[in-house]
RNA sequence: GCCCCGGUCGUCUAGCCCGGUCAAGGAUGUCGGCCUUUCGAGCCGAGGACCCGGGUUCAAAUCCCGGCCGGGGCACCA
């Protein structure tokens, strides 16, 4: 008698092997959309600095790329609620930022103007005895939280957190004198949730916005769970470093009788390579080693965007990354290996001569006429044309091809023709003209001939690589990137007229 | 110290919930070849991973326990 272990009927065939569809589907969609109608994610960055690719990649375009998957809305809030750390400039940056992502929201809240409201709840919370003025000092309720000791203040009456409450409002207090804290467990094992500030108290600096209107300003726990329950997120989508709000949160809503959004919180994003610290950033800027918020050496939108990188391509360096719960070291070369597909095809080509050595031609058959086209794919788009008169024939060459230049070598000029190398020396090679044809097997070179422009490559590590490039380069628009053959692809920033001045994006 | 989360090719990811189809799939990078008047793109091929140890089971990447390693939090920041 055979004996067999495997599963006699192949019941469901399984989900398809391999590269995924697509985006994993959001836990809790039809629940959500039996409650609200639909779901709704939300993108909450405070105005401290421009967006980076890590904040971005998940946060943002998954909280919008989800939305518009399921046909939900997406809100984008500005938490404002610290006016020690938040700028003006920032919160149009973080709305163009985002734009020009193709990041697109339904709903645009700015904590700022619902502060009213905050302290409607924090009062209706008070009331209920569920959370409590504190006038402890910072330092000394930490002990008391080690110690999982109640502060005397917690069980004083209603009637006397209220007016403290008021005095609060009115100026009683002065910062750092007393903090709304929600009432949960001194005890509780988990130390986030031992009675959590809710509100408290800053005076000495104006608000952006409101300047000295407010005194008394929410904490983001607090903010999150009355911002999103009223525009109704169903879905919470930021990293992990926010697990334990997420059960501060839900306190919160247990006590006002409210339904907690899921929360998903994904592994922290390390890019490699890179300090995405805002204090770093800060830092660079004030000393002045980083020219601003779109410094090439960043992992900013802006500086990305300004390198030449995609909003497709991180749209689907988003898919790909999906919300893992694990931590993860992104790898820049990912990003680029994206952005290169979606480049190729639209970049024009161009010659361009880093550290440039002349090359005599003598024995060409003139005039010559070249045409080149400027994209190998594309020939509608046109040509760079040449016309070779009178002799000598000269061109220039990159120094990093300098190595196929040996004498009695071959090497083709691409496009132009093959020489043979003659002579070799510290200001120029000379070579003889060997034919027109292509010739497989021999080294192939790039050039630039005169009239040339001069050129400048700002690197990602922030130097400069100056060079000369083919006149028709000047046809090229500022903002267009181009490949720069055999070298890179780079973004025409700002065309000088004598010197281009370009942004290298990757190889 | 306390509270949490996680560990699949170098990297990112699929599979894990519902054990067998997984001698583990895809992508990227690496290497080799083709194509191409680019070291780009495209095409083909190679190599490359279930953290470790127990347990449950006929069968474990998948379930359970322990360990190890990585990460986050313990702000009157977000």
């Amino acid at each position: 008698m055979e004996r067999t272990y495997g599963r006699e009927i192949l019941e469901v065939s399984r989900k398809p092997r391999g590269t995924r569809e697509g985006l994993p589907p959001l836990p809790g969609v039809e629940e959500a959309r039996r409650k609200y109608g639909t779901i709704t994610t939300r993108f909450a960055p405070a105005p401290t600095g421009a967006l980076h690719i890590g904040q971005v990649v998940r946060a943002a375009m998954l909280s919008y790329l989800y939305a518009e998957r399921y046909d939900g809305r997406m809100v984008l809030r500005i938490e404002d609620t610290d006016p020690r750390v938040i700028k003006k400039a920032y919160y149009q940056w973080i709305l163009d930022d985002l734009r020009k992502l193709g990041i697109k929201w339904d709903q645009l809240i700015i904590v700022s103007d619902r502060f009213e409201r905050h302290y409607e709840i924090a009062e209706k919370l008070i009331e209920g005895g569920l959370a409590y003025v504190c006038t402890c000092t910072a330092d000394k309720f930490r002990k008391y939280k080690e110690a999982c000791a109640e502060c005397p203040d917690r069980n004083l009456s209603v009637e006397e957190h209220l007016r403290r409450w008021n005095d609060m409002l009115e100026g009683g207090y002065s910062e750092g004198e007393a903090v709304v804290r929600l009432k949960v467990d001194m005890s509780h094992p988990n130390p986030v949730l031992r009675d959590p500030p809710l509100l408290r108290i800053i005076e000495s600096t104006p608000h952006p916005l409101k300047g000295f209107k407010y005194r008394v300003y929410p904490l983001y726990n607090f903010a999150c769970a009355i911002e999103d329950h009223d525009s109704k997120v169903t879905h919470i989508i930021r990293a992990k470093e926010h697990e334990h709000n997420a059960a501060v949160q839900s306190e919160i809503c247990k006590a006002l009788g409210w339904e907690m959004p899921i929360a998903i919180q994904y592994g922290m994003v390390y890019l490699e390579g890179y300090k995405v610290h805002k204090r770093h950033i800060r830092e660079g800027l004030r000393k002045g080693e980083l020219s601003g918020w779109d410094d090439v050496r960043l992992p900013t939108i802006r500086a990305l965007l300004r390198r030449g990188i995609q909003a497709e391509a991180i749209r689907r360096l988003a898919m790909e990354l999906s919300l893992t719960p694990h931590d993860i070291k992104l790898s820049m070369e990912t990003l680029y290996a994206l952005n290169r597909k979606i480049v190729d095809p639209i970049a024009n080509r161009y010659y361009f001569v880093e550290d440039p050595v002349k090359v005599v031609i003598e024995g060409a058959p003139l005039p010559i006429d070249v045409k080149i086209r400027l994209h190998p794919q594309h020939l509608e788009r046109g040509f760079r044309e040449y016309r070779f008169l009178r002799p000598p024939v000269e061109v220039y060459i990159s120094r990093r091809d300098l190595e196929f230049f040996k004498e009695g070598h071959e090497v083709r000029l691409i496009e132009l023709f093959n020489v043979r190398v003659k002579e070799v020396n510290e200001m120029m090679i000379k070579c003889t003209y060997i034919g027109g044809e292509v010739k497989q097997g021999i080294p192939k070179v790039h050039w630039v001939s005169e009239p040339y422009l001069h050129a400048e490559v700002m690197k990602p590590d922030g130097n400069v690589v100056r060079g000369i490039i083919e006149f028709h380069a000047q046809n090229i628009r500022e903002g267009e990137i181009v490949q720069l053959e055999r070298y890179a692809f780079a973004r025409l920033e700002r065309n000088e007229g004598e010197v281009l001045k370009f942004i290298y994006l990757h190889n």
